[in-house]
DNA sequence: ACACGTGTTATGCG
DNA sequence: TCGCATAACACGTG
């Protein structure tokens, strides 16, 4: 699910559900997702307080609290849930209670999500939504791995996942194995504002499934949404790649 | 049974 | 130290 539209919702349904709710209790059992902190650690600084404020870069969530800063990342599954029911099989993998009933949980079955006390984001470049043209030229258009490989790189630009890579390249008519120094301003430029659209236009409609290119390549017949020919499939930056080679060459 | 996956990070190599 | 490639991580799903 998560890449960078799917995160913002989650900060919104956190900014809209979490906040000024006094926290009583805080299951941090988990020591996989709960890291690198002790079980009770985070407990301990959460506990008799309450959030403030969400905010967000890329794929990254933190929560003020007045002391610690907690942490959140979604991973490949995760999914932030405001006052459910406990999930079954241990499905939360954190969870808060609120005074007066009602919680807040970090749902992922694959465990591949985290979460942690004052978080380091001192590794993760400008959120892919809000960065600057000459930034994104500057940190974008560098190096001699694919174009698709620096996207995914979250120290470059933060937020874009396998699935939007994708998304704006075939918007671009980039072909994404092309060395990422290659591409000219105007490629750049065209990138960004195709990251931004598509990034808008998910965040409407509900996530990074309801983009045409991912429709057609993920869940359709595997044609170009534009042409009509057969779209390609490889592994490129090490990650499952569709692409169309008659307009993205 | 077995490979795959919308993400991140540790490790290895030039 | 840097840039890049690959494996590993966990575990449900098809």
């Amino acid at each position: 699910m998560p890449e960078l539209p799917e995160v913002e919702i989650a900060r919104r349904t956190l900014a809209e559900g979490a906040l000024h709710r006094t926290i009583v209790a805080v299951d941090d059992s988990d020591d996989w997702v709960c890291r690198p902190h002790e079980p009770g650690e985070i407990a301990g600084a959460l506990t008799g307080r309450q959030f403030t404020e969400a905010h967000r870069c890329g794929k990254s969530m933190w929560v003020h609290s007045g002391g610690a800063t907690l942490g959140l990342h979604l991973g490949m599954s995760g999914r932030i849930v405001i006052d459910a029911e406990p999930a079954p099989n241990s499905w939360d993998r954190f969870a808060v209670e609120f005074e007066g009933g009602g919680r807040m949980a970090l749902f992922d079955k694959r465990r591949l999500g985290r979460a942690v006390l004052d978080p380091d984001h001192d590794d993760l470049g400008p959120d892919a939504a809000e960065v600057d043209r000459d930034t994104f030229r500057e940190r974008v258009g560098r190096g001699e791995t694919p174009i698709k490989a620096r996207l995914l790189d979250q120290s470059t630009v933060a937020g874009i996942g396998n699935l939007l890579a994708d998304e704006v390249l075939f918007r671009t008519s980039i072909d994404p194995r092309r060395e990422a120094e290659t591409l000219d301003t105007t490629e750049l430029d065209a990138l960004r504002r195709a990251t931004r659209a598509a990034v808008r236009s998910a965040l409407d409609e509900g996530g990074v499934h309801t983009l045409a290119f991912v429709i057609a390549s993920r869940d359709g017949d595997g044609s170009c949404p534009r042409c009509e020919g057969e779209l390609e499939r490889a592994k490129v930056g090490g990650r499952t790649t569709w692409w169309c080679p008659h307009d993205q060459g």
